[in-house]
DNA sequence: TGGCGATGTAAAGATATCTTTACATCGCCA
DNA sequence: TGGCGATGTAAAGATATCTTTACATCGCCA
């Protein structure tokens, strides 16, 4: 069973009504590293992940879930 | 603000009876990635971290907590 | 029209995460 | 005693994550 990361960032951030220059800002990362991870060019760190989790203030299954293929 | 990941791997395992080579084999990683991340030379991905929730059966605040320093 | 905010992307480089192989120590118990 | 399971550690190498710099497109609106 290969297991995959998903996310739903884009949809959260964009349902709150924040630029990806605003997060980035926020933070205290690079546009390009939120660019990357809404698109799943890679998935982001744990430390990252917590940090989301924190500033859209939501639980982690309401951003990631593991997923098959 | 600083911020830091802790986990509390070890004593989630310890309080199940696992080793971590029988948590090595059940997750498909090895055994010197669990004792590192125990040990804290480093987070463990965010995959990786999905996957030790769903194998120890708690939610994220349980293992991970972001702090600061 | 043209300027601007927002987004997508690319490439090079730094650092983090993980594997493989190997060796060492510690506690326990036959 | 000595053997074994469990744990800690190290070093080399592969891949993932993230930054910096740069360029391009798209929609909107003065």
């Amino acid at each position: 069973m290969l297991l995959k990361v998903r996310n739903r960032i884009k949809e959260i951030r964009l349902a709150k009504g924040i630029s990806q220059i605003q997060m980035a800002e926020d933070l205290q990362i690079t546009r390009q590293t939120i660019n990357a991870v809404e698109n799943h060019k890679y998935n982001p760190s744990l430390e990252l992940a917590l940090k989301l989790m924190k500033y859209f203030n939501v639980t982690i299954d309401e951003i990631f879930t593991l997923e098959e293929d």
